[in-house]
DNA sequence: CTGGTGACCGCTT
DNA sequence: AAAGCGGCCACCA
């Protein structure tokens, strides 16, 4: 294992429940905006989908991966919701649920999810 | 070792 | 407005 895909994978884990987050996004946490390709890569060989959460992710205009085919597109769709991700036409509802650093600081402030 | 590919993004025609 | 292209990393032929 790499030590660029470890931080991408740290990266997806400290995606917060009921929340999403794009592959620049994760690149940028990762060490370089320009990863955004790269981390694509590493959740398609995502080594243990238990303790990452690569479904949280989507691409920048909220758009399920066609690829992931656990169990169908589908899957992800069902997963998202399940943690209260809502979708437009098939996209998800970016102002509502993309994931902000803000939003990570506050939710711990309130003692809420993380 | 070389080159091509992929769950992407942003800048350039 | 739509399409192309380079970039970055790991993996396979």
């Amino acid at each position: 294992m790499s030590e660029t895909f470890n931080r991408i994978y740290d990266a997806v884990r400290r995606i917060p429940y009921g929340r999403v987050a794009t592959y620049g996004q994760i690149a940028a946490l990762a060490g370089n905006p320009r990863w955004a390709r790269v981390v694509g890569y590493a959740l398609h060989v995502n080594p243990d989908p238990d303790s990452i959460p690569c479904y949280r992710v989507v691409n920048k205009d909220g758009r399920v991966s066609p690829a992931f085919a656990f169990g169908g597109a589908n899957m992800q769709v069902t997963l998202l919701e399940r943690e209260g991700v809502e979708f437009v036409d098939g996209f998800v509802d970016m102002e509502k649920y993309l994931w902000k650093p803000e939003d990570q600081t506050r939710l711990r402030a309130d003692h809420a999810l993380i």
